[in-house]
DNA sequence: GCTCGTCAAGAGCACTGCTCTCTTTTCTGT
DNA sequence: ACAGAAAAGAGAGCAGTGCTCTTGACGAGC
């Protein structure tokens, strides 16, 4: 029954975006009483989150997938690919994950762990490669506990890198949501191999 | 009347965000009927691109007033942090114009030159410095065009340091945006420290 | 056979964007 | 100064939303 629920929001979610989903029209699609879907999700966040581990589950399959054993650099541009690839098939489950939060919305714990695979796979990839930045200066001294945090997910990795590495991280998602979002306008035309050219500068930058 | 409409609705969207934003309660708030909104803003996304170019230019007010003729690199870092601040002051007003896009609307072109103040700051910058970027690869042939169409808005920038650029400059909305919509939720504590030598590394990464 | 808990339905509340009609106010041209 | 036109606002109404509360069916356990 939530399997059904969460079937058919998804072919919503994927239609109309977060905010076009309706609990009325899922249910009416189900041949339910609007009230009836209540009983499985007291409340609409509640269809929200399910829809949200469902997103970061299954980014999170596409992330790992791609990882076939080649060497740093394929991976990580496999798994930059992978997250692209999968925002501009879903992108309303991308916008869902990675976008602006829905208001109102706060996200509850359990959904930090299957977001969190994607970010593994990525911490194996500079863990198993422990690279040497060309450009990467030590961090100031207060950001010793966060350096900490980040080595948790890439363990092994020196402190001049763990720091470029957030960065590249976060550049990957910026570059996907720039293109998703509709930053670029009409001036890129080649958006893949703009994209793949710039997290190529990214694994140099990175020392991959 | 337009303006004191768009004023109160900023208010909101300052508050409930762009999708908790109501033409009703706006004109409540004026002592208005509900219609008589209707005949300033006829349609919800009117008002929302009214606030979007607010929002583009009170951005690129910021990013040009960040510029006190220092060295490139300071001001990349001044043009950073005024994006960085912009967004924590205003979070939901930079969702609007970074974040996913609210679902159904389709932004018209009168958004876009307001939207190139900011990215036009960053072309001066790159443009005034023309950068050696320590890594960077010739982009492959295809990118042709886009390499061109880009260096429109960094000119006299060389074929290598485009791409990068580019990269740069999403990965720095990027950062902000990861650490605006919660993705780093409490792994991070100095968050502006590690902004900022992230942000430095990627002057560097670009040869500034 | 009879309770009792689960499931679904229906009605209803408060809210939304938007349209239509009707009235009031304001401005303009003579 | 005044009549007419144009603009501005009010009100009712439609279709839709999330969510709650109450009522009815149905099957399992005592």
């Amino acid at each position: 029954m939530v399997r059904e629920i969460t079937d058919i929001a998804r072919t919503h979610l994927a239609r109309d975006g977060a905010a076009g989903l309706s609990l009325r029209a899922v249910a009416r699609e189900m041949g339910m009483a609007s009230s009836a879907i209540h009983r499985y999700f007291p409340t609409k966040d509640d269809l929200l989150t399910a829809l949200i581990i469902d997103g970061y589950n299954a980014i999170g399959d596409a992330a790992e997938a791609s990882q076939q054993g080649q060497d740093p650099t394929g991976r990580w541009l496999a798994l930059c690919h992978a997250v692209r690839d999968f925002a501009l098939e879903r992108p309303h489950e991308y916008a869902l994950l990675y976008g602006s939060p829905v208001p109102g919305y706060q996200a509850p714990a359990d959904t930090i762990a299957p977001a969190m695979r994607t970010t593994l796979v990525y911490g194996r990839i500079i863990s198993d490669a422990r690279p040497v930045s060309p450009v990467a200066v030590p961090p100031p001294a207060v950001l010793g506990p966060d350096v900490e945090a980040l080595r948790s997910v890439m363990p092994g990795v020196s402190d001049e890198v763990v720091t470029p590495a957030l960065t590249a991280w976060t550049a990957l998602f910026g570059a996907v949501s720039f293109e998703l979002f509709g930053q670029f306008g009409d001036t890129i035309t080649h958006r893949r191999e703009i994209f793949d050219h710039g997290m190529r500068s990214l694994a140099r930058y990175l020392g991959l």
